[in-house]
DNA sequence: TAGGTATTTAGGGAATTTCCTAAATTTGTA
DNA sequence: TACAAATTTAGGAAATTCCCTAAATACCTA
């Protein structure tokens, strides 16, 4: 658990809503677009990227940023990458907020 | 609950081993500083500069930051201004990042 | 009031972050 | 092989953050 790694990783308001989109990918990208869909997978980096509104380069890093503080999981499937969201990361990183910060 | 401000406030590592000295003084500042030392207090600005090794403007301003983010609370006393964790707030955040983010 | 201590405010150079475009790379398909 | 689509890498301008010194302010005591 690198804590600055994960609170710098987040500490972009672009970021952080990628976090909360993947929370609920449905509610958040057109339904067209996750018509490949997986949980196992999540999202790919240019439909996070027309939602947040940016160029891809930009969302490309973002996304690798957060998986190398380990809050996302990226997934290569041909030649696509998926994100999804790192939920035992997050929790444990609740845990050291509420037991150890 | 401003989550970014939280997070960008704890997005620095002297800022973040400042919330960490403040959970147990005893075991973080020399003895003789804590003299006047109560939990209901916290510990001035200029102990906590010493023990960051930085200058006191800049901690001063790192803990202007953090206490607008409301993790911290100032209490000025004569011409002293001791500085404690919101521990209500960190909770809160534990929670937020658990249940919410 | 004068002088001393603690803190805050102001100003700014250096480093880092933000987020772009262009180019390169990876993979799939004809 | 050739081309197209998705992504990543490279390079850089603009904005922000870092953290300093100097000056101003707040408060105490003689």
């Amino acid at each position: 658990m690198e804590l600055l790694a994960i609170i710098k990783s987040l500490s972009n308001e672009t970021r952080l809503n990628i976090l909360k989109w993947l929370k609920d990918p449905f509610a958040h990208f057109p339904e067209e677009e996750l018509s490949e869909y997986t949980p196992a997978l999540g999202v790919c980096v240019s439909d996070i990227a027309k939602k947040a509104g940016m160029s891809v380069p930009t969302v490309s890093d973002y996304l690798k940023t957060m998986s190398a503080a380990n809050i996302l999981i990226a997934t290569r499937k041909g030649q696509w990458t998926y994100y999804k969201r790192n939920e035992k990361s997050i929790q444990e990183l609740a845990i050291y907020i509420k037991e150890r910060l």
